[in-house]
DNA sequence: TAGAAGGGTATCTAGACAGCATGTC
DNA sequence: CTAGATACCCTTCTA
């Protein structure tokens, strides 16, 4: 089918195609408009990756907004949000309005209802319909990209519901699925009344294959000889190898995937020997500006390890990265700079990195659960082979499993290269699941008794596929039996609704397992505020330095972190709320204090907590021990609490938090947490977020709690100590550059205004731009930093770097932390 | 005698969505 | 029921 004859679009689109060279619909794409998808037919397309899925969506959306209507397009990343916005806004010029609505991002902070296309993630257009945006009842045309992830056991659910709900506020909503090959397409499209497209078609051949001894053998039986010599590796070899050639389309990218970011990183480095000797002169000077870049972004050991792979054109990714770290590999691999990634399944799911070869190295992944190392889904391994063949460049693309000998060899044949996706399967009626969406759904008025409540969960895929009717009823029963005790719903009659906190709760997105765990928590602060404070005061007078401290372990470490920093205005703010009753213990400590409410959001099921390595035992339960009166709820007991693990988990996260306000650096968080930099925003992100909700419910809950809530979340948001908290809001000001500014005298944003311009300059060592635009943030009139000389400020400006680590200072940390064991 | 090579062992393990409300003299 | 790569340390061998 031609793109010139295709009806129903907006004007100039078929013209607009045929200019960007498509011509030719893709197979597949033929059969979606022959199924009716230009006319509203509702359509699961279980295609390929890269084999033209986001044509078949664009025609669907593009022709319900010729007919007046509105499309929504469902991704499942965030990162994929911005992708697909980008890609959709060469319609604009046609009259087509595309924005975005994700957690971080809402596109210019214009109105979603005057767009035509709006790209959001999955838990995004839940909260939107919680939270009864106006044009939902507006949308024609809803686009499902990757809905196989209906199989995902945290995330899937709440793509079913939301399908579910935007089908019923919309009955004649046209319902477009992208899926994966997988093993059900049928019943995906049963569950939606569409029609199917099934294909296993691709626009540029993939052959997929074993390496095992000298050979990789094909699935088409070819044979392509890649000699691994004794004492050498696979994977270096499958690299190298492509990227010597043979003549066809161009030099050769890999993708490798591993099953752990340690290994992702040593693998980059030894494929980074063997991709520095097809580096060009050229390339050699791009890649070291890349690698600057790269350590620009965050000062930290996998910043500088992965500078040092990209410098000879191999990287590694995983989601320990910076996102600014994986954008900037991710692009420098399309630009054909970097030959080689290392990457965890990150890689795989996210956006579009297409390579020549893509060598699928380690096909299990260990699994606690499970017992062991347990075989990737085929699913997956196939997603990741997916990536092989850049369209315009490669003939073809190579994807190659890696077998010691023969017997595995025929295994991964067996396993993966023949075999059939699994089939997808909806996991909605776990507990965790319905917890969440059946208060949401109460709240948002799709049901209010037990029969509404399952009559709508019979319109999820879940009730097409199970053959135990009963099931549904019984944990629904539970899960409505938890949230009445907990307050969320209350039953009147048959009636079921929500309380006002449920509402609440549904709205904020939480879990209402995280939200009774934040009230519990909150609401046993107030109750115990001046006992524990109390305690605290007995505490705290300068607490002789224990001589553990200097030498041994975890904690003593923390203390020396928080000494790091002149101590500045400590206090002045008062307790919260009712100072002045008489009965009040009389003091300048906060309460709840920040790590106690970094620990209770912590421990919430909705933060991903930290893992306890060797050793993490004794220093928590250390810790644990030492600030007892912090905790807001019993503290479980070391000895016959299971949950005590947990717990210290939550500590530990916790504990990330407060060295991140507590200003630690950002390297030394990473090497005393094991984590990357990504990580760290990851839980500073989600810790935001949960205490916005506690912040929300304490001043619903009336508890005087609020103000501390409030501080310790602006602390988390901007990495600081309460003394910068003026300062670190002010655009451009960091939390490092905020810090300089303070110990040189200027305090605050009105200090900003009014301070010797040359002080300013000095602080933030003479970066003229910088300080032109910082002045401008905190609106002062004259910010122009023309003619100011660093020098001239006056010598307590450029103090001895007071609150900065020296070198030497660095070092003796290094050492005390090697002595942790 | 430095350094390679080989062997035993402790350690550790993928990913990532969400609220809210705006600012300045 | 069901792990395996790596880093690191120690010992031994070799030029």
């Amino acid at each position: 089918m031609r793109t010139a004859d295709l009806t129903g679009l907006p004007t100039g689109i078929p013209e607009a195609l045929r200019d960007e060279g498509i011509e030719e619909l893709y197979p597949p794409q033929a059969e979606a408009v022959e199924a009716g998808l230009t006319d509203g037919e509702s359509l699961v397309a279980a295609v390929p990756t890269a084999s033209g899925k986001t044509l078949i969506a664009e025609l669907a959306m593009l022709s319900s907004v010729a007919r007046g209507g509105k499309a929504l397009y469902i991704v499942p990343l965030r990162a994929l949000a911005s992708e697909k916005k980008a890609e959709f806004e060469r319609w604009e010029e046609y009259g087509i309005d595309v924005g975005v609505s994700t957690g971080n991002y809402e596109s210019d902070g214009e109105w979603l209802s005057s767009r035509d296309i709006i790209v959001a993630t999955s838990e995004k257009v839940d909260s939107l319909v919680r939270n009864n945006a106006a044009w939902m009842d507006q949308l024609t045309c809803v686009v499902a990209d990757e809905v196989h992830l209906v199989d995902d056991r945290h995330r899937g659910p709440t793509l079913e519901v939301t399908l579910a709900k935007l089908r019923r506020l919309n009955p004649n909503l046209q319902v477009v699925a992208l899926s994966a090959t997988v093993g059900n397409a049928g019943v995906v499209a049963d569950w939606l009344d569409a029609e199917l497209v099934k294909s296993d078609w691709r626009p540029i051949d993939l052959k997929m294959g074993v390496h095992y001894g000298n050979a990789v053998s094909f699935a088409d039986g070819s044979q392509r000889e890649v000699p691994v010599g004794r004492g050498e590796r696979q994977t270096p070899a499958l690299v190298a190898d492509a990227l010597e050639g043979d003549g066809e389309g161009d030099q050769g990218s890999s993708l490798v995937f591993v099953n752990s970011r340690r290994n992702a990183e040593s693998a980059a480095r030894r494929m980074a020997d063997v991709t520095e000797r097809y580096v060009t002169g050229d390339e050699r000077s791009d890649l070291a500006e890349l690698a600057a870049e790269i350590r620009d972004v965050s000062d930290t050991e996998t910043s500088e390890d992965l500078a040092n792979a990209v410098a000879k054109g191999a990287a590694f990714h995983h989601a320990g990265l910076a996102a600014e770290h994986r954008t900037l590999v991710e692009d420098a691999f399309r630009d054909r700079l970097i030959k080689c990634i290392c990457a965890t399944p990150t890689l795989a799911a996210g956006v579009n990195t297409p390579s020549r070869r893509v060598v699928v190295r380690d096909w299990q992944r260990y699994d606690g659960d499970y017992g062991g190392m347990k075989p990737l889904d085929v699913l997956e391994v196939h997603q990741m082979m997916g990536r092989a063949g850049r369209p315009g460049l490669d003939p073809y693309g190579e994807a190659v499993l890696l077998a010691k000998d023969a017997d595995a060899r025929d295994e991964l044949f067996e396993r993966y290269i023949w075999a059939d996706a699994e089939d997808v399967r909806s996991k909605l009626a776990a507990e965790p699941a319905l917890r969440t969406h059946l208060l949401a759904t109460v709240a948002s008025g799709f049901a209010h008794t037990r029969e509404g409540l399952l009559e709508f969960l019979d319109q999820t895929l879940y009730a097409t596929q199970t053959d135990d009717p009963e099931r549904l009823g019984q944990v629904t029963d539970r899960v409505l039996d938890y949230l009445e005790v907990n307050g969320f719903v209350e039953f009147e009659g048959e009636t079921i609704r929500a309380t006002p906190v449920g509402h609440t709760v549904s709205r904020l997105y939480l879990d209402p397992m995280s939200a009774a765990e934040i009230i519990d928590g909150l609401e046993w602060a107030a109750d115990h505020r001046n006992e524990k404070l109390r305690a605290l005061a007995d505490e705290t007078p300068e607490k002789p330095k224990r001589d553990r401290s200097e030498s041994d372990d975890g904690p003593g470490g923390f203390q020396r972190a928080s000494e790091m920093v002149a101590a500045g205005g400590e206090g002045g703010d008062g307790a919260d709320g009712g100072d002045g009753d008489a009965d009040e213990f009389e003091t300048d400590r906060t309460y709840p204090t920040p790590l106690g409410l970094y620990h209770l959001v912590c421990r919430t099921p909705d933060m991903y907590q930290l893992y306890l390595k060797s050793g993490d035992r004794e220093t928590y339960t250390e810790l644990c021990y030492e600030r007892e009166p912090e905790f807001l709820g019993r503290v479980p007991s070391e000895y016959e609490d299971v949950a005590f693990e947990d717990w210290l988990s939550a500590l530990k996260t916790a504990k990330l938090l407060e060295d991140w306000v507590g200003e630690v650096d950002e390297d030394r968080i990473t090497e005393r947490y094991g984590v990357g930099p990504g990580d760290i925003r990851g839980k500073v992100e989600t810790a935001e977020w949960l205490l916005g909700a506690a912040e929300r419910l304490a001043s619903e809950l009336d508890l005087d709690s609020v103000y501390a809530v409030r501080e310790a979340k602006k602390r988390v948001e901007y990495g600081v100590r309460e003394e910068l908290l003026d300062l670190a809001g002010v655009r451009g000001v960091g939390r490092k550059r905020a810090r300089r500014l303070f110990e040189a005298g200027v305090e605050s944003r009105a200090d900003l205004r009014e301070a010797d311009k040359s002080r300013i300059l000095a602080a933030l060592r003479g970066r003229r731009k910088t300080a032109q635009n910082i002045l401008e943030a905190a609106g002062r009139k004259d910010p122009s930093m023309d003619e100011v000389d660093e020098d001239d400020a006056p010598d307590d400006a450029v103090p001895d770097d007071a609150g900065f680590e020296t070198a030497k200072e660095r070092a003796d940390q290094q050492a005390s932390l090697g002595d942790f064991e």
